[in-house]
DNA sequence: ACTTTTTGTGAGTGATTACTCACTATTTTG
DNA sequence: CAAAATAGTGAGTAATCACTCACAAAAAGT
C-alpha cells in the first residue's frame, strides 16, 4: 500500500538528508500519481487531500501553493533523469578504462536509464507533462542540458570519432541522433507500452546496433 | 490577424464540406492557441470567449460541453497525422512505381510529415498534450494504427526486405525503429527547437541516411 | 411580407477552486 | 516537566469554473 520508499529515494537531492514526515510522504505519493493520471491542472487539492488521507490544511503547511507541491516532485526528477553526466568521475570512466568503445558505452547508459524509468516512471510523467506548460521546468532542463549534459557528451563523441569509431558526422548530429533512439525505444517501451510481448533485452539490443551500424564510420 | 484558413482546412474531414460561421472559427482558432499554450485543463471557457471576441454562451452554443471542443480539433487533427496511410493508393503508389527503395520511401514520407507538422504545430501540440490525459483520444489513436498505419507499413517493410534492401530484422522492430526515428527528428525541430543555426534539409538527410545504414543488410 | 430557424448574447447558477486561519495535537528542547 | 516550536486540522472565503436560459438579431424559407 504505502511504497513510499521510491519517492523518498527519489526527493533525497545529493548530499542533503531531508527528514519527511509520514503524512507530508503520502502527500507526495498521492501528488504523484494523480498528477501523472489526470495532470496537474486538472488535479484538485481536495483530491490530492482526500487520497492522501490528509486534511487539505495539512497540504499547504508544507507547500505554500499547488506550483510548489508540484516543483517539489519534479524538479529532483529532473536532475535524476540527467544523473550520470552529473557525477564528476563519469568523463573519467568514458576515457580511463571502462568503455572502450561508443557501443559500449552505449550499452551502458541505455541499460541505466532503463532501469531509472522503470523505477520512477510516475514522476517523470509529470514532468514529461508539464514542462510544456511551465517555463521555469524547461528553463532549468535546458540549463542543465546545456551545462552539464551536452559538454561532455560532446567530449565523448569527439573521442571516439578521432579514434575512428564514429564518421565524421556533425557531434550535434550524433548527439541528436543518439539520444532520440535511445529515448525513442525508452518511450515505446514506457509510454505507449503498445506491446505484449516484447523482449526488452532483444529489443536494446537491436536499437543499439542499427544505430551504431548507422553511426560508424 | 485572423489567419483561419489553416483551421478551416485542418477541420475539413474528408467529404463533408462543414461551413463555419466567422464566430465560430474565431473560438476554434483561440482554443487551438490557449490549449496548445497552457493545456486543455488549465484554459477556461471564459478566457477562450474572451480571446475570441465572443460572448461564452456562443461557445456552448456550438459545444455542449468544453470537452466537445477539444475533440472538434484534436480528432480531425488525429486523423490527418496519419492521413498518408489512409489513403487508397498508398500501398499501390509504394509498389508500382513511385518508390523503387525503401530509402526512397522514407525520404518522401518524411518530407510530407515535416511539411504537415509544420502546418499545423499548435493542433499537434494539443493533441500530443491531451491523448495522455483522455482515454477516447488514445483509443482511436490506437485504433486508426492498428487497423490502417501498421498492416500497411508492415507491407512495405516485408516487401523491400524481400527485395533485399532491409535486413531480416523483425518487421515489428523496423517499423519502430522507423518512427522513432522520424518522429524524434520531428520533435527535436518543432517541440524541443532547440535550434539557433539548424539546417533542416541537411538534418533530414542525416537522419535518414544513419537509419538506413542501421536497416540494410 | 411574414414565419421559422439559426446564431449570438450576457446576466445568472450552483459547484468547485486554491488557499487562510484560528485552533488542537504532537514533538522537541531547555 | 514546562515551554516552545512544529505538525495537523477543517470550517470558511472570495474567486472562478463550466454551463443554462430567456431573450435579441440575423438569415433562410415560404
Amino acid at each position: 500500500m504505502s511504497e513510499y520508499p521510491w519517492i523518498q529515494e527519489l526527493l533525497q537531492m545529493g548530499g542533503k538528508e531531508e527528514q519527511f514526515s509520514e503524512k507530508q510522504l503520502k502527500i507526495l505519493e498521492a501528488a504523484v500519481e494523480m498528477f501523472a493520471e489526470k495532470g496537474y491542472a486538472a488535479t484538485s487539492t481536495s483530491e490530492i487531500a482526500k487520497k492522501a488521507g490528509v486534511a487539505e490544511g495539512t497540504i499547504f503547511r508544507h507547500y505554500k501553493t499547488k506550483k510548489d507541491l508540484l516543483l517539489a516532485i519534479v524538479t529532483p526528477t529532473l536532475f535524476k533523469s540527467v544523473a550520470p553526466f552529473l557525477a564528476k568521475e563519469f568523463v573519467r570512466e568514458v576515457f580511463d578504462n571502462e568503455y572502450e568503445t561508443y557501443e559500449q558505452f552505449l550499452r551502458a547508459v541505455l541499460a541505466n536509464r532503463y532501469a531509472f524509468v522503470k523505477k520512477y516512471l510516475p514522476a517523470i510523467r509529470v514532468l514529461w507533462q508539464e514542462v510544456a506548460f511551465h517555463s521555469e521546468i524547461k528553463q532549468c532542463l535546458q540549463g542543465v542540458f546545456t551545462e552539464h549534459v551536452y559538454p561532455k557528451f560532446a567530449r565523448i563523441v569527439r573521442h571516439f570519432q578521432e579514434k575512428g569509431e564514429l564518421a565524421e558526422l556533425p557531434v550535434d548530429s550524433v548527439i541528436r541522433l543518439t539520444i532520440t533512439s535511445l529515448a525513442g525505444f525508452l518511450a515505446a517501451r514506457f509510454l505507449l507500452l503498445l506491446d505484449h510481448n516484447w523482449d526488452d533485452e532483444a529489443e536494446m539490443e537491436r536499437t543499439i546496433r542499427v544505430l551504431m551500424n548507422g553511426l560508424r564510420r
